[in-house]
DNA sequence: GTCTATAAATCGATAGAC
DNA sequence: GTCTATCGATTTATAGAC
């Protein structure tokens, strides 16, 4: 029962193979749409021995979301460093990575609204998700119009709503086509919020 | 060969029944997540005695989509009737509407993202229905801005993108919480956009 | 850690009687 | 127009050998 405190293992690279590449089948066909053969498939191994390192099917959407929230997360607050960016600096490099790596996007977009469903495996992921990423963002907008970059007559939490629905009805659009100049149309709002105009 | 001109019947009440029924079902759980079984039990008929209907499930969710679609466009162009509504009325009129009906808004958020998979039977439904929402959108803005009801500087087309977005993005976040304030955020905006404020 | 074999359930669709 | 019966394919998960 005692144990010497391991050397924490990076997990082993299957692991990180099963993530990825289940991350990029359920970024097309959500959960549902994806099955355990066709990521055991594509990785090289027999269903059940996919099962193996995540032993349910749930556990392992799970665990894609949770690796890539944390991985993005990870990025932009190392982008910004000890830097306390304004709500337009932070949008801006949001959306700019985000069309770099459109699986991302995908994955998030596609499983997000079935996981509306309240039977889904994601469901409660993404009720704390919003909660958290709401109150960051209004955070950070009332940050701003402390230091009056936005003005102060704005409801920031309000206006925080906006910002994310904004964001991800552009993810919608751009995904659908890839023409849509999604940074363009972000920023474009961006500059007029800040500059105060309309 | 030669035909009278039958008149045209209402396609008997079942298959509205099956439509109205469908519709519940596909909001929920999407095109994936919904069996035939499941939709022909609630109507109260056979999985087999559904497929009588509609021959395929394909043209079940299709059906559903199309219907429910005409419905909304005719009833938003009833309201403005031979008036030439803004932007602004437009889509205020939109948005108090949806906050009627959760359920049809659910139909399109989790479909149409479902549907971003090239391979789902809906993909070329919501392509096609995306060009000709922003197109119309994009019209409304361009006649405000001859009206001088809009700023003549702004980008329609990326006004259009923008405020089509805002839309999707705001039903997601009311769908996922009901207290979200998807009309006055909507309203709150486009207050502004007209007053050329911020 | 990975495999084969298989259980147990569900799915969309068809055949054919009434 | 609706049913029963059923086919054939697919799915998640388990048992157990190696």
């Amino acid at each position: 029962m005692t144990r010497a405190p391991r050397t924490r293992r990076p997990a082993g690279a299957r692991r990180e193979q099963i993530l990825d590449v289940a991350a990029a089948a359920f970024a097309v066909g959500g959960y549902r749409g994806t099955s355990l053969a066709e990521v055991a498939s594509r990785v090289g191994v027999s269903q059940p021995g996919l099962l193996h390192h995540f032993p349910t099917k749930d556990s392992l959407i799970l665990a894609v979301l949770r690796h890539r929230d944390l991985d993005d997360d990870r990025h932009l607050e190392a982008h910004f460093a000890d830097a306390t960016p304004t709500t337009r600096d932070w949008l801006t490099a949001m959306g700019r990575r985000n069309e770099t790596q459109p699986e991302l996007v995908r994955l998030f977009t596609v499983t997000a609204a079935e996981a509306l469903a309240p039977e889904h495996p994601a469901h409660e992921f993404f009720l704390e998700r919003n909660r958290r990423v709401r109150a960051s963002m209004g955070a950070l907008v009332r940050r701003d119009q402390e230091r009056g970059v936005l003005a102060a007559d704005l409801d920031a939490d309000q206006l925080a709503i906006e910002l994310m629905a904004l964001m991800n009805g552009l993810q919608l659009q751009w995904l659908r086509d890839p023409s849509v100049d999604m940074c363009g149309v972000l920023e474009a709002r961006l500059d007029r919020l800040v500059a105060g105009e309309r």
